[in-house]
DNA sequence: TGGTTGACTAAGT
DNA sequence: CACTTAGCCAACC
């Protein structure tokens, strides 16, 4: 079997789970710590599904830093008071200085 | 069982 | 430099 693929989910939602306040990282980045480089769209799948569990979606964002998820969450701004309110500078649902507040699961 | 979908990414036009 | 196309792979219907 492929125990990769058979946690897929769990495993983002433990990375997920495991970025610290005020950093964020990237679908690619899961993916790519996960072994699955080239799954990015899983992940943002799993997010999808991580509805009703205790994740910090709003941490994870695409790879140019921009909230593509937003639309999931409720309001079209609370996915960003929430990373602002942990202290990331986001203007217009994009992250600025994202490379300083990227957050990379294989540094952990 | 099989085809469609998607919170991505990289490469091409 | 902005938009389009293609690859990716598990979940969903």
């Amino acid at each position: 079997m492929r125990p990769e693929t058979l946690n897929f989910f769990d495993k983002v939602y433990e990375v997920v789970r495991q970025i610290p306040e005020g950093k964020v990282t990237s679908y690619g980045a899961i993916a790519n710590y996960l072994g699955a480089k080239r799954s990015a769209r899983l992940v943002g799948y799993a997010m999808n599904v991580s509805h009703g569990k205790d994740i910090p979606a709003h941490r994870v964002v695409n790879r140019n830093g921009l909230l593509t998820g937003k639309h999931h969450f409720e309001g079209t701004n609370l996915m960003q008071q929430l990373l602002e309110s942990e202290g990331v500078e986001v203007i217009d649902h994009q992250i600025q200085n994202f490379k300083q507040v990227f957050w990379d699961p294989a540094e952990l």
